[in-house]
DNA sequence: GCCGCTAAATTCAGAAAATGAACAAACCAC
DNA sequence: GTGGTTTGTTCATTTTCTGAATTTAGCGGC
């Protein structure tokens, strides 16, 4: 199967280098470009005429100005592909990304929870994925794969999994030996955080925190353009951080986590023991009409986000919160007092200066966030 | 005056590439240095060899293993000299620090609120106290000021200063124009900890957060070996965040922050309002001796700031807690409540993983720290 | 105490990459 | 058009880096 195998190694460093830059400040044009990396004009030039000629850069804008006009550099959407799995569901969906994370095949596998048997239906179903884009099959620079839980800072082991059961699996190795592609493995919310900057909303900013919000609260940071994961794998985690002293047990040992009163699984739990009904749609709607209980749950849990958001803002100061969500909704109740919560806990003095944007996203986030975890290291982590 | 400016467009980018690394990660040997800069053994050793001539390098250990021992390179604390003052005292003291954050002099200079005034009385303490050592003044390689406020991202401009009445000032353009030297100027906390990662207890250490414990409370984190500022200069603003919702009013217009409940300041002044003696080893005394007034406030503000750090460290996971502080004890009830309250709000599997160390600075921490800002760009800034 | 063994550091010719200055290209304003 | 302005390219020269061989400095076994 290592026909698949690009070799990343012909690229000199300092187009590794540009790649980098560009990856993390987003397209700009030669000249600023050799500025920024502190190099002439005369090298880059070079640079960017072999990398167009690699098919990994293109010229895309052209900026008007008073002299020549500048042409915008930025990465070939076409110049290299990345496979992403996530293995948050069952089926796993795999998924055949661009560079702009474009999914232009997409297949799925059965789940296990066997790391082996994991590699193996991986490296199956690969053929079938490539097989319908050959083209993006010879020019596939990396796969990568989501899961839910803690991830050593090498991107190779999983640390601990519950939800899969797992303590200290080497799967990006296993997965390496059996199809022969670079292979990297990173938690559900590092993944769409990475997958943001690189191909959503954030692709220019540096600083960013990106909440994910699902039956579990996900959060990853980027800092100084890169992913920032914490000295033992664990930055971002807010779920487990204490809104509510002495707040209802948490399944983490602790009390009154986040994650008790503001995820969708807590929501609707509440919403549950209260004899409501379990979508949060249908509280959001009973919340309008006034049901009183409807209108604790979701204020309780708004404000709760709101203030760890609020958090979030005065110890990090991120250009953007970006909050992902594949069910529910941001634009009700709980939206607003989301907000207010956190408008109101910051300095009054920053207050509105960081944009909280919520984005709604579709099924596949986990497994084309995967593939941005193998984009992000086929970009970032080839030089440190 | 510009006789003391020295020319840091003399190294070359490997060599300040070099040593940006050991300054980032500590000393190593040659071919360590070499491997994670990407470079050969053969270039390192040219480059070494130069900036040991230079002065600015110089080999310290040596590391006995299988084979020739290898000799870690290390920042010659004799290679580079630098300016710190601080603007946080009356009268103003000015320090010339060495690269290991040695004073080597030391003057004193009164303190003033306009710039201008300023700017004019740093350039006529300068000769002073660089006559005291005429040697480290021709190695001078910058001039930083810390201050209590706001400073923009290049360091440049302090957005708004409330000890020093100040909004948009350019102090390190004026001080740069008055005396010739490359001038930066930052926030009391982040110069602290560019000092401790320079010359302190946090030298290779690549992620940590210091917490100035003090009258008001500081922080900032370190991030991939370097200061982190925010997308507004505002990380690291902890004395800030929501601890009591619905807490005290707080000068900054919310209620309930760290600010209020936990800082030197507000835990003097719970003391006086209980009608207690206002030093904070006395309340610790009287503590220890069971009175319950005493107790009770320094149990408030130890869990306080234990919950603060607790979120510090669910939110970025660094490798380490520094707590500095300049009066105050940590070994008494507030100590070990701030210890108790940090471990229990953090996930399980974390605790305890987080070091949290406390450390007692001298008052010329601000000064130093100063210096170590000046050397950061010295090191760091040079190329992003 | 000598002989391999290992790994760090150095040397040096050849290869690679970056520079600088001059130049071409593309647009705006008048 | 024409002058002004800024981007991007070309190419000989200079700087920097590499690769392989070599030297250096200790360790361990006998």
């Amino acid at each position: 199967m290592s026909e698949f195998k690009r070799n990343v190694e012909l690229l000199t460093s300092s187009q590794q280098q540009l790649l980098r830059v560009i990856s993390q400040s987003g397209p700009h044009s030669r000249t600023v470009l050799a500025a920024s990396m502190g190099l002439s004009k005369a090298a880059m030039s070079g640079i960017a005429r072999d990398l167009i000629a690699l098919g990994v850069l293109r010229e895309t804008e052209t900026i008007y100005g008073q002299g020549r006009p500048s042409i915008l550099l930025d990465l070939n959407p076409e110049g290299a592909f990345f496979v992403g799995i996530s293995l948050l569901e069952d089926p796993a969906p795999l998924v055949l990304s661009d560079f702009n994370g474009n999914i232009v095949a997409r297949q799925t596998m059965p789940l296990s929870r066997d790391p082996e048997v994991i590699a193996t239906l991986i490296s199956e179903a690969l053929p079938k994925l490539l097989a319908e884009r050959t083209d993006a099959a010879r020019k596939l620079s990396g796969l990568g794969v989501a899961l839910s839980g803690f991830v050593d800072e090498r991107q190779e082991s999983c640390v601990k999994s519950t939800l899969l059961g797992w303590q200290d699996v080497p799967l990006a190795r296993l997965i390496r030996q059996k199809t022969g592609i670079e292979t990297f493995i990173e938690n559900d919310a590092k993944a769409v955080a990475v997958s943001e900057k690189l191909f959503g909303i954030a692709r220019d900013i540096r600083n960013f925190s990106v909440v994910s919000f699902d039956n579990g609260i996900g959060c990853a940071h980027f800092i100084g353009g890169e992913l920032y994961r914490g000295n033992h794998g664990g930055a971002g985690e807010i779920a487990h951080c204490t809104i509510e002293p002495n707040g209802s047990p948490c399944r983490c040992g602790k009390r009154g986590c986040l994650d008790t009163v503001a995820s969708l699984k807590a929501i609707k739990e509440m919403a549950k023991t209260e004899g409501l009904g379990q979508s949060f749609n249908w509280l959001e709607t009973e919340a309008s009409l006034g049901n009183a209980a409807a209108i604790r749950i979701l204020h309780r849990a708004g404000s709760a986000l709101g203030l760890a958001i609020a958090h979030l803002i005065q110890f990090n100061d991120p250009g953007l919160i970006l909050i992902t969500h594949v069910e529910g909704r941001f634009d009700g109740l709980f939206g607003t007092v989301m907000r207010q919560a956190a408008e109101a806990n910051v300095l009054p003095r920053y207050a509105g200066q960081t944009p909280i944007r919520t984005q709604h996203v579709d099924g596949d986030v986990w497994a084309r966030g995967a593939a941005g975890i193998a984009a992000h290291n086929f970009l970032i982590g080839s030089t440190p």
